[in-house]
RNA sequence: GUCUCGGUAGCUCAGCUGGUUAGAGCGGCGGAUUCAUAGCCCGCAGGUCGCGUGUUCAAGUCACGCUCGAGACACCA
């Protein structure tokens, strides 16, 4: 069995946002989690690059459109690449395996009979290039944008039958599971119970796309052709593509992770274009929220565009991908701080689980020459003991759920509470008395054990302050041995060598 | 306009099917300690739980009205 996660097909109008970079990491975590927990994972990735905003933003720039997708694309990989984006594939829409399947797929479709020539009503505006919606007035009404009126235009286009779906999709979407929060799955119900109508995927003014066989002049409408790079992606073999051999290789996906605002394409079109096509469709759908600066809405117009590129240059990765995990909880918008993010990074970071991980190691370094004490009295009763097998429970659990702000959490009160145990025991006192040497080389052994697990549960989320941990605990982990086998208590080896603890993170400053 | 969700300590939020003195994290203040990254640990925060009415022995927790905020209402990656 495998487990397929995807984030959208980005549109490359424009190089990677903040946005972009969010709903990414979280793919990024909970497929390493899965992988780590055993799992066959495909995480999916890409861009989406026809349209007729990119054939313009092209032809602005003077360019071919390929060249233009080219380069933009070219971005997006290097920027999976500085953030340490673990995909398995990477989709372009412009690829000629791509195409093939959109095709196989619009003949599946046409096959069902749900393809048929009409005509795209409606007021319109030139300068968008856009269908606006029942505007108050239309004949007067001024676009918005533009400052001119609207037309009245009869577009011949292909459509979908969505509307011979309603049922299916009804019951589809009453599964409580199905999308995500509860919040966008109310909006949803609701759009669906007013009916479905049936939508163009075809257009004629547009020649940056993928042609509809044996119709002149027609291209794909973009969703139409984007969606099915979800599936094309999963298809592994490039020499023998065919929807067959997605389905061999898993399809459907297990979860689409998506921006709230595309939430509808994804929960309501395309599983009746999947229903339409005889495919299976996805498990779940979840859209996540937006993200503020400092309480308002990012945007060009105000100039408060938060960069990617200057965050992860000036913070590092490790620390925008704690903040963004675990200070936002997914499906809610979240709002960044830079005072909070400061906060966040040294408390939880550096004072909690990097001040633990020094302090553990120094002192058993100090009382036992530079390594791991015994631990051959290791109590049946050892609350730290208990409190790791909690949090690794509770963080397994949270995780399947997608909850990860609260699997990061359950890390943190392990941290916590590992330090607790260490004030309440005094191992620093008791170890001017001789006598205690081996109660102490117990506790010892206890935290440096706690601490092993911290280090192991934050791999999926904070990859290489995991391997820093594990480094300054003389590197135990084992590639060999399951994840899963190595959360179990009492797996660190006593007597290996300690190196000179290191702060694992620095600490920030305020601006 | 119709509908959905929310308004709880300075900030971010928990508070399930109504029931002892309304909680956590961060910030702020004080204390104790030294193994450690001026850290960790302990104590303090006295918040009309948006406003009003009602149901009830009892409401932050239910109902109705109002107010403020976010969002959805068909093709905006």
């Amino acid at each position: 069995m495998s487990f397929i996660i995807t984030t959208p097909l980005y549109y490359v109008n424009d190089k990677p946002h903040l946005g972009s970079i969010y709903t990414t990491l979280i793919c990024d975590s909970i497929a390493r989690f899965k992988r780590l927990s055993g799992e066959n994972v495909i995480f999916i990735t890409g861009v989406d690059e026809h349209g007729l905003k990119i054939q313009r933003t092209a032809s602005n720039k003077g360019v071919d459109p390929q060249l233009h997708c080219d380069e933009i694309s070219n971005i997006f990989l290097q920027s999976w690449k500085d953030w340490d984006i673990t995909y398995n594939k990477f989709v372009r829409t412009t690829s000629k395996t791509h195409e093939y399947f959109v095709n196989e797929f619009y003949r599946r479709v046409k096959k069902s009979d749900d393809i048929y020539m009409g005509v795209q009503k409606g007021w319109y505006c030139v300068g968008c290039e856009e269908f606006k919606d029942n505007p108050d007035n239309s004949p007067t009404y001024k676009c918005p944008i533009h400052k001119k009126n609207l037309e009245w235009k009869n577009e011949e286009n292909l459509f979908f039958k969505l509307s011979k779906y309603q049922s299916q999709i009804e019951d589809l979407i009453s599964q409580p599971s199905f999308i995500q929060p509860k919040e966008r799955r109310n909006e949803i119900i609701n759009f669906v119970s007013k009916g479905l109508n049936d939508f163009s995927i075809s257009r004629t003014n547009v020649s940056w796309g993928i042609s509809v066989p044996d119709i002149e002049n027609h291209t794909f409408y973009v969703w139409f052709d984007a969606l099915l790079g979800y599936v094309s992606a999963t298809s592994l073999d490039d020499k023998d593509t065919s929807l067959q051999e997605s389905i061999k290789n898993g399809w459907p996906a297990d979860i689409h992770l998506i921006g709230k605002d595309i939430l509808r394409f994804h929960a309501v079109y395309w599983p009746a274009m999947l229903l339409s096509a005889g495919m299976e469709m996805p498990k779940k759908v979840f859209g996540h929220g937006f993200l503020t600066r400092e309480g308002q809405k990012m945007g060009k117009s105000l100039g408060n565009v938060l960069d990617p590129n200057l965050l992860l240059s000036k913070y590092g990765k490790e620390a925008v991908r704690w903040y963004l995990l675990k200070d936002i909880t997914l499906g809610s918008d979240g709002d960044f701080q830079n005072k909070r993010f400061v906060d966040i990074i040294n408390n939880d970071l550096a004072n909690t689980i990097g001040n633990l991980l020094n302090r553990t190691s120094s002192m058993s370094r100090k009382w036992f020459e530079n390594r791991v004490p015994n631990n051959e009295n290791l109590n049946k009763d050892n609350t730290l003991e208990l409190h790791s097998n909690e949090t690794v429970a509770n963080y397994k659990k949270h995780f399947n759920s997608y909850e990860l702000d609260l699997a990061a959490n359950n890390i943190l009160n392990l941290a916590i509470n590992t330090n607790l145990y260490l004030n309440e025991k005094q191992p620093w006192i008791l170890i001017k008395d001789e006598e205690n040497r081996s109660l102490v080389s117990t506790i010892i052994y206890n935290v440096l054990e706690s601490t092993r697990i911290i280090g192991l549960l934050l791999l999926p989320l904070l990859p290489d302050l995991s391997s820093k941990i594990d480094h300054q605990l003389g590197s135990l982990y084992d590639d060999k041995k399951s994840w899963n086998e190595q959360l179990n208590w009492g797996k660190l080896k006593p007597k290996s060598i300690l190196p000179v603890p290191n702060p694992i993170i620095d600490k920030l400053e305020y601006e």
